[in-house]
DNA sequence: CTGAAAGCGCTAACAG
DNA sequence: CTGTTAGCGCTTTCAG
């Protein structure tokens, strides 16, 4: 039986399991089992382990058990980009569940340029670096998937779904549906959009879909969407004010704007502000999501509950962990309409069919 | 030579370092030096096992490196949350530094409640899981960071100054000093504060030293900070709010407020908007951070580029590794006055000196 | 410049 | 219920 060397000068003591193991007068094994919880150790004997291993403050090594089982106990979360209210709430929402169940998060950033690749070569090295991923808003093709899949990784996408992994997402038709309802209720019609590309790989399909709830919703009155209305916002506050300056510059302008996240809405009151428009007077305006400063505004929008895409996509790939087979749930959160001050009635209703 | 056994049926196959070995017909000892840039290797030999390691998609299992090496090439970034404007921009901007070198970010959140027992107990988990630590504005006694040296874990502070490690912060007299002198150079004089208690443990010393630059700025035109107008705003929207309503409501209200964070001025701009009071005309408004949505609201405001403290910090530490000597520096990031539509003039001027 | 061999600290059969 | 014994895949002396 090798005795461990003692700890190095001003070094803090560092115990192995056969530091507890001799102090308790058993094997490692046993003092692994204890530790662990599992079955076939004596009551008192697994006492006795846990209390030398109180004492000692002994704590394994993940890396060693890592090699040794082949689990992390670390699952990364993959974002286009952390420091945004939306991500950064996602990240929490996960974080707040792996530090409860004792996992560790790693946090990626998968940046749109290079994004893809990025992706697939992160997801290569991560393979036995955590034991699964939740890919936030990253468009994720059929083959890499399946290759990760076959890496043994566990896998969560939110706002993608797929054929293979449970996902979390909110109805984005709905999202753009009841937005819209909203609007046409107090009596507009002609209404502008700032989303983004079709083709923007950051939100792949997310802008397409809460239109296509608009054009429902306008078409229900026996309306047209115009695709003329259609701006691309890019997803944030500047891109939003450019995307607003070039709906409401135009003589006939639209009465209301939908824009596809409340940080594009924010950028949308800029622009109605430079240009001297009163919100909701001369314009209404609706968002998405009910960010933190939407009530510092009066912005109206359609709350998602973020924090919860995060917790719920960790809960699954933990529940995935377990149980170990992958039932490939497609949970779907709640969206809800916050009305606050940025929405009121047409003024001029003399157009009304 | 053992021969690797062949990779299981649908799973993708996991090359080890043998298997890199055998095929650039060397041992794993030279792969191991030729593919970690160690000298003592002939540049033949090299070239041949990076082709080789290539062609086969090698990467080195971080498990088995780290235990074997004893570095995890693993930091992480402690904070009281994620999901504020300010703390994920350090972490994105740590997460970009070390995406950039290879490194792995770990985000840990210490929540304030069960805080400081919180960090000690992770910080002992932590050893040997990372090779080093970022507190951002977690207030660590010197016993507990006594404790984290001693294990050999590299650590960077942000916001507090410590003896032994090399920290990151800003000059928080400054931010109030240049916040209120703008306000005194405007012709305000009776000035509110929206801070937090000096005995939060969440900003601990911060509010304070804004505080005191407040008070400079003030005595330097013979006025004095009436401390009954310091409020406390937890650093938050909602927080902000209240303390601008108490602030506010009463008749002899400031002519002006200085909230310590955008995040209570927004808090304070609805607390004003509430009690029928524009802005800047009935009170000017300034904050500190210069969020990104104080543009939309034309917060005045001092900027500090958050993004910034995290890279510089994140940086340090890389350093720390690099060069095994630690130079306990303690950098200062900028800030700068930006001035926008909440402070204006104040109109009566009767009361001046 | 390269190879052999001894671990790093833990887990997981396999015996008892 | 417990101990023995192999490794997990890599790094690192120590020889050559």
């Amino acid at each position: 039986m090798p005795s461990p060397q003692p700890a190095e000068s001003r070094e803090v003591e560092r115990f192995t399991i056969e530091h507890v193991a001799t102090a308790a007068g058993v094997s490692v094994a046993t003092v692994s089992r204890a530790l662990r919880g599992l079955p076939n150790v004596a009551v008192s004997t697994r006492a006795r382990v846990e209390e030398v291993a109180r004492s000692l403050n002994y704590r394994p090594d993940p890396a060693a058990s890592r090699l040794a089982a082949g689990r992390s106990r670390t699952i990364a979360v993959v974002v286009p980009l952390i420091n945004s209210w939306y991500f950064s709430n996602v990240v929490a929402g996960a974080e707040a569940v792996c530090a409860e169940c004792g996992y560790d998060l790693l946090v990626l950033t998968a940046p749109n340029d290079d994004m893809r690749h990025k992706v697939v070569t992160t997801a290569a090295a991560l393979d036995r670096r955590v034991d699964g991923l939740i890919f936030v808003e990253v468009a994720l093709p059929d083959d890499e998937l399946l290759d990760l899949g076959r890496r043994r990784l566990g896998v969560v996408t939110v706002g993608q779904e797929t054929l293979m992994f449970p996902s979390l997402r909110i109805d984005n038709e709905a999202v753009g549906r009841i937005a819209v309802d909203h609007l046409v209720g107090l009596g507009h019609r002609r209404i502008g959009i700032v989303g983004a590309q079709a083709e923007d790989p950051l939100y792949f399909d997310v802008p397409g879909e809460r239109i296509r709830g608009a054009e429902d919703a306008l078409e229900a009155v026996g309306c047209r969407l115009d695709h003329d209305l259609i701006v691309s916002g890019e997803f944030t506050i500047a891109g939003g004010r450019e995307a607003g300056a070039q709906l409401l510059a135009s003589h006939d302008r639209p009465t209301a704007v939908f824009a596809l996240s409340d940080e594009m809405a924010f950028g949308t009151l800029i622009a109605a502000r430079e240009l001297d428009l009163a919100v909701p007077q001369d314009v209404s305006v609706i968002g998405v999501d009910d960010h933190d400063v939407a009530p510092v505004l009066g912005l109206t929008t359609v709350r998602q509950n973020v924090a919860d895409h995060g917790a719920m996509a960790a809960r699954a790939l933990l529940e995935q962990f377990a149980g170990r087979a992958v039932t490939v749930d497609h949970l779907e959160s709640t969206t809800e309409l916050v009305v606050r001050s940025t929405t009121s009635p047409r003024l001029d209703r003399a157009e009304l069919v």
